[in-house]
Formats: structure tokens, sequence, C-alpha cells
DNA sequence: AGCACGCCGACT
DNA sequence: GTCGGCGTGCTC
């Protein structure tokens, strides 16, 4: 046995690099170099923070060593390093960009270079170490006893204040902060005081906390109805037993989801075990955090993109402290340090905001399962319209089946109607919803109209020579925004100056065709003048608290008709509005995606349920031109095991199974003359699936030719969107006769990993 | 990803 | 003559 055979550790690396690399870690190292901590290392001519995954039994070549142990503990668990290597190999991904990923950003070191001018005016070049820890330490104050000499003025004022606190408590400490706040600046006279040892100081650290200034109050678990009552016990059973246990809770638009996320998590703290909360958006936490801490005194940590790198490490912190035993967030608090997970609640697991897709390309409902699994965790996807696969997964018995057929207090269905457009293409209103929008008004409700196109006009068409303007990137055609006074590409956002001349013609009469939701205010306002009108969509909202603004509006009663985009359908609970009006249904039912009547029915769904949930009944009236559509006739008659069976026979009738997330396409065991063939097979197989596919290729075998930008690797994947199928194509192309040898070759496609687990 | 090495075009 | 363009290759 050999000494430094126990030296040799394994490494992974932040860069886009396959594999993992090996160094000698020095011997006065040894006892710091533990798994889960980081460490600088020497890589090429750079310095770099890598993780220690581990030690390696042996390695081939000269090993560098480790310069450094960054961290006193590891930063992950055994248990944390299996889930990140799970990702990594399902998401086709390096460890070390999972790894960095997953850990609290900014924390990691890299060398980086600075000129500098030496004594003698020649300028050198100095290495310097960047980034690292960020930690906010902040100086404390405490009295001592019996001071030698007492200041005057404001030095003995804050002397008495601390001296009083010292009475109560021996070891009581203020913040210069909160020193600050009280008597206002006082460095000098502080400074003084420490001088005259009348004061200790001392510095801690301090956690910046999002949630500080706000006082909430207490509330009391709510009386569970029959079938939420069902619901939780069916959790609770799943946590007393401790073991894995994923369910989909389907419950209705206003059912109640949250009570039973709230009470079943109280089941998971008293068997002393933590709780993971996913929301799709960041704009719902704060909302579903006061609720939170009503109710539990327990610690509550928020993670999401919305807080600065150094509150999100606080918060990281104090978890991995067992500080907060709840933690809610947007997807990437699915990586909350949280020991013990007992339940993981996905909320709107339908969401397509779970979807990360930058970087690591994950998706935060699919990994929910995965960790839920990891941890013996209950997991609890919830959802008004549940995924095609987590609704064919409960079928299967993959996932538990709750179901929350009704709404709490014995609320009723908004009435829903279809109104039929066709023929009727001049009106963006038809008589019934006017109608249906003037009784409201009388009776002092307010109305939603949705319509998921933004801008003024969608379609702009050349009067002389009919051209369509269309984005010289996309093809897709520019959408005239008023607001702006520009046509704008919604893919790229390319975009002109409006009033254009036809590029063709140049005609100077561009007819606007098609309405978006700038076009449907303007006639809102036209047609009922007396209304206070309002209008919801990424133009309108822009900047910080534009959304929460518009959605105060609505909730103090200033506005009576609000218009906008799919923004307005998410989980708002607004009791006012009584009138829903979906101004065209088929934007998108016509989109060019595989999940359009899916994403359809969620959608209408979604905004039907924002009517009636107060105590005047709602209802919902929807123009289309497509009133046969089964998206559209389920949905209004609120029959979801309706939908859900057609569109899961047409799953299977077209091959995208309903377990997939995305379509499937799997090719094994091709050699060199077979691979022209597939990839010609491919082709057309991808021609009929539309919207975005993922494609993990994996080729096994010794690879010969040149593949464009993929040269030199043996597994990659590639998403691909409709506009780029060009490029899928490309790769497609590159793969024949790239062979010399029988290789294999394995196109693969997203499954749900509950399928897998 | 960086960073070096290397081999060709337009510059002080 | 060399400065710099980015193609290619490597990082324990």
């Amino acid at each position: 046995m050999t000494t430094t055979a126990a030296h040799i550790v394994e490494v992974a690396i932040p860069l886009p690099l396959e594999g993992h690399f090996h160094y000698l870690v020095p011997e006065p190292l040894v006892p710091r170099a533990l798994p889960g901590t980081r460490v600088l290392v020497p890589f090429g001519r750079r310095k770099l923070t890598g993780y220690l995954l581990g030690s390696a039994p042996a390695a081939a070549g000269e090993l560098k060593e480790i310069l450094d142990v960054l961290d006193e503990a590891p930063l992950f668990t055994p248990d944390e390093l299996e889930f990140y290597r799970w990702i990594a190999n399902y998401y086709l991904h390096p460890l070390g960009e999972v790894i960095k990923m997953a850990l609290p950003a900014g924390i990691n070191l890299v060398s980086r270079y600075r000129c500098e001018t030496a004594e003698d005016g020649t300028p050198v070049i100095r290495e310097f170490l960047a980034g690292g820890r960020n930690v906010r330490l902040e100086r404390f104050y405490a009295a001592l006893p019996d001071p030698p000499v007492k200041p005057r003025g404001k030095g003995l004022e804050i002397l008495e204040y601390l001296e009083y606190l010292r009475e109560s408590d021996e070891s009581a400490e203020v913040s210069g902060a909160d020193l600050r706040a009280r008597f206002g600046p006082c460095t000098p006279q502080l400074n003084r005081l420490v001088e005259l040892r009348a004061v200790r100081t001392a510095e801690h650290e301090v956690y910046r906390d999002p949630f500080k200034t706000q006082i909430f109050g207490k509330d009391q678990a709510l009386e569970l109805n029959e079938e939420q009552k069902a619901a939780h016990g069916r959790i609770a059973e799943a946590l007393r037993a401790g073991s894995f246990a994923p369910f989909l809770l389907h419950g209705v638009t206003g059912s109640g989801k949250t009570e039973v996320y709230l009470q079943s998590i109280a089941v998971a703290l008293e068997l002393q075990r933590t709780a993971l909360v996913l929301v799709p958006e960041i704009a719902l936490t704060p909302q579903l955090v006061g609720r939170f801490k009503r109710r539990f005194s327990c610690g509550i940590a928020v993670l999401h993109s919305g807080l600065s790198d150094g509150e999100r490490y606080d918060e990281w912190r104090r978890i991995r402290r067992g500080e907060a035993q709840i933690v809610i967030g947007a997807r990437s608090a699915l990586f909350a340090p949280l020991s013990d997970i007992g339940i993981i609640v996905v909320d709107e697991e339908h969401e397509g905001s779970y979807k990360q897709s930058e970087g690591v390309r994950y998706n935060a409902r699919d990994l929910a399962l995965v960790r839920g699994k990891q941890a013996g965790a209950a997991v609890v996807l919830g959802s008004a319209t549940p995924l095609i696969t987590s609704f064919y997964a409960a079928r299967q018995g993959r996932l538990g089946y709750l179901k929350l057929p009704n709404r709490v207090r014995e609320l009723p269905m908004p009435a829903t109607q279809l109104l039929d457009v066709r023929g009727k293409k001049g009106l963006t209103f038809l008589p019934e919803l006017v109608q249906a929008i003037e009784e409201n008004l009388d009776v002092g409700g307010q109305t939603l109209l949705f319509l998921n196109r933004r801008g003024f006009a969608t379609y702009l068409v050349c009067e002389d020579c009919g051209h369509v303007m269309r984005c010289p990137n996309c093809e897709v055609t520019l959408t005239y925004h008023r607001g702006k006074g520009r046509h704008i590409c919604h893919y790229c956002d390319y975009s002109l100056p409006a009033p254009s001349v036809c590029p063709t013609c140049k005609g100077k009469e561009i007819t606007l065709l098609g309405r978006g939701t700038e076009r449907v205010e303007e006639e809102v306002q036209e047609r009922f003048p007396l209304a206070r009108v309002a209008r919801m969509d990424r133009d309108s909202t822009k900047g910080k608290g534009g959304h929460a603004r518009v959605l105060k509006a609505l909730e103090d009663g200033s506005v009576d008709i609000l218009i906008g985009t799919q923004m307005i359908a998410k989980g708002h609970d607004f009791p006012g509005v009584t009138l829903v009006g979906v101004i065209s249904a088929d934007a998108s039912l016509n989109l060019p995606d595989f999940r359009s009547s899916e994403r359809t029915f969620q959608l209408v769904t979604q905004v039907m349920g924002r009517a009636g949930r107060g105590d005047r009944p709602g209802r919902v009236l929807v123009q289309t031109l497509a009133p046969e559509h089964y998206a559209l006739s389920h949905a209004v008659a609120h029959d979801y095991e309706g939908f859900y069976d057609q569109e899961i026979a047409f799953r299977e009738e077209v091959g995208y199974p309903p377990f997939a997330h995305l379509a499937a396409l799997t090719f094994s065991g091709i050699d060199s003359r077979q691979t022209e063939q597939s990839a010609q097979e491919a082709a057309r197989l991808l021609r009929k699936i539309k919207g975005e596919v993922r494609l993990r290729v994996e080729i096994l075998g010794p690879v010969t030719a040149p593949l464009g930008k993929v040269r030199g690797r043996y597994r990659w994947q590639i998403l691909v969107k409709g506009r780029e199928r060009s490029e899928l194509h490309r790769v497609l192309f590159h793969l024949r006769g790239s062979f010399s040898h029988p290789s294999t070759i394995r196109l693969v496609i997203d499954v749900d990993p509950v399928e897998m687990l």
C-alpha cells in the first residue's frame, strides 16, 4: 500500500468539459480536503475552483497538487452529490457546472490578471484571485460593567441605552446599524466609548433577510372539506410511512390546494422533517410567504432569482445550518440545502417556468420527483390543469391521484359559454360579450378580458402589393406596437420604426390586421367610456413592481376591466372578478406545437378559474373560430377527464407518447452504413414533430471525421425549436459517414422521470 | 470556457 | 519584416 494513493482526489471543474480531474493532496491539506469542499486547483495555466468529489483509487500520468481547500466544512453532502450526479447524467451536462449552478452564486474563486505599474514605472502583470465568499459582517456593541469614565452628550445617551439593555440581559448586544437607526450617525461616539472601555465590541456574521421589516400576524388551520381531508389524509399517511410517495393533487381552481399543502407540511414538521415548496414565479412568492409565516412559527427561508447574491447566500446558509425548516421559492429553490426533506410541493406543476433554459437545462418539476425519491419524501404536484404526463402517470398508478373536484365554501364553478365567431371576423366582441360586460359594469363586477397576443396588430399587409411584413431573422410576422410606434418581432425583438413603407413596392398604405391587447384596450375604452380600463402584458408591466401595481389596482377595485395576456390567468385570487371574456381562444390553439391543445385547455381553464371566487357567481364567455375543438369544449364543460382521455388517445395515435415531455426518437445500434439512413429517418420524423425537441445524442464508439462543432465529443445534446429545425438537419447531415467502425447513435428524448423512478 | 499555438493577410 | 485574425487543441 502506498501512502500517496490515498491522497489522490477526484475534482469536478465547472467548465463545459466531459470527465473529472485528479489531483494530489499535499500532506498539510489532507485533513481538510473532504468530499464536498471547494478546492483551488491549477488548471492549465489558470487557477480555478473545483469541487472535491472524493478520493480516487489511482490515476495515470503526472498529477498536479491542490493549492488550497477553500471551505472549513463541505458545501454539499454525499446525498446532494448523488442528486447532482443524477442531473449531470440525465441532462448530459458536466457535473462541475451542475454543482456550480446548485450552489449559491458568487462564491467561487478564479484567477484573474491585472496590469499594475511597478515603482520604477514599468508595467507588471499581477495575478490575483477574484470572487469568493460573501458574508456580511457587522459590528455589535455591548455595555461593560463599571465604566471608568463616561462621556457626555450623544455618547452618554448611547451608553445609557446599552446599560439599560444589559440590565435585562447580560449578553445583550446591539448592531451598529441598529444604533445608527436609533441615534442617527454616531460612529465617532461609538469609537470613543470603545476607547474609554465603557463598551466592548465584536464582529458577527449577519443575515440579509428579505422579509426583515415585515410583520406577520398569526392564523390557524382552516376546516377542510371532505375531499381536502381525504387528500390530506393520504399525504399524512405517506409521511408517517416515511418513504418516497409521489402524488398528483388535481384540484379545480379555487378548491383550496394551498390549505392542503399547509396542513400536510404541518405533519412533516411534527415528524421533525423539513418542507420544500416550489412556485412557478417570483411574483407569487410574497403572497405565499405571508400565508406560511402566519401559519408556522418555524424558520422559513425564501430562495429565488430576485434576491441579491448576498441575500441568497444568507438564506442558503440559514438553511444549511438548520435554521429554516420550510423553504419557499422558484425553480432554483429545488437545490436548497435542506436536510431530511419530508415533503416537496410543486405548485402549479404544469407551468413552463419550472424549466431552466440556460446553462444547465433542467425542469424543477421533474427533479422534485428525483430529489423526493432520494430523500424518501412525499412529493405533491399540485394543479388545476395537470400536465398530460402527470395525469397519465396517475392513471398508470405511478402518481397517487388526489382529486379536489369542488371549490371551497361551496362556491359554484362559473357558468360558461362558447361563442362562435366564424363569419364575424371584423368584430372584436360579439354582441353577447358586449352585453355581458355592460351588465357586469352595471352591477359593479370586475371583468377580465383575455387575449394571448401582445401589441396592436399582429399582421401587417401592404395594400398595394399584398406583401406581409416578416422578421428577416425569424420569418415570423411582425407585430405593430402602437405604444412604442414600432413593428416588432416577438421572437427575436428585431424592430422597425412605424409607419413603414413596404419593402417590396415602397407603398405607404399598410393594413393592420389581427388584434393584440393594445388594440383591444383601445376598443374597450371607446365602447365603455365610463369604465376604468387597465392592461396587463409584458409591455405594460415592464420594470420592477409593474406587475404588482396592476394587480393591486384590481384588488382594491380601482379597475373595472382588465385586458391581458396569459399573465392574468396565473394563480391570483380576486374576489371582485365576476366576468371573464376570452377574446380569441384560437391564438394558442394554432401554435405549431404538438402540445397546443394541452396548452389551450390549461390556459382557458386557468383564466376561467379567475371568475366567481368571491360571493357572487362567475360567468365566462369564450370567443373562438373552433367551438367544437375538444380542448375548448371540454374546458368550458369543466370536463377534465374527458379532455385528458381524448388528449392521451391523440398522443398515442400520433406517436408523442403521453409519458414523454417531448417527442421521442431513439436510434440504437447504428453503424456507419446505417447512419445516413437513420439521419434521413430522423429528419423525416422531426418534420412531423412540432414545437420543441430536445435530443440527446450519444455516440458510443470512435468518431473519425469532424462533426462540426461537436467534434471530439461523444455525448451531447441539442435543443431544437421549430425554426431551428434546419440546425438539427445540419447536425444529422454531419453524422453521415462519420464512423469508421460500427457505432451506436442514440437519439433520446426527455421522459418524465416518474417513469424511471 | 480560457488560453496557447500556429499559420496566413495588411500594416508601422 | 511583424501584428493579429480565428481555426484547433488541451486542460489532472
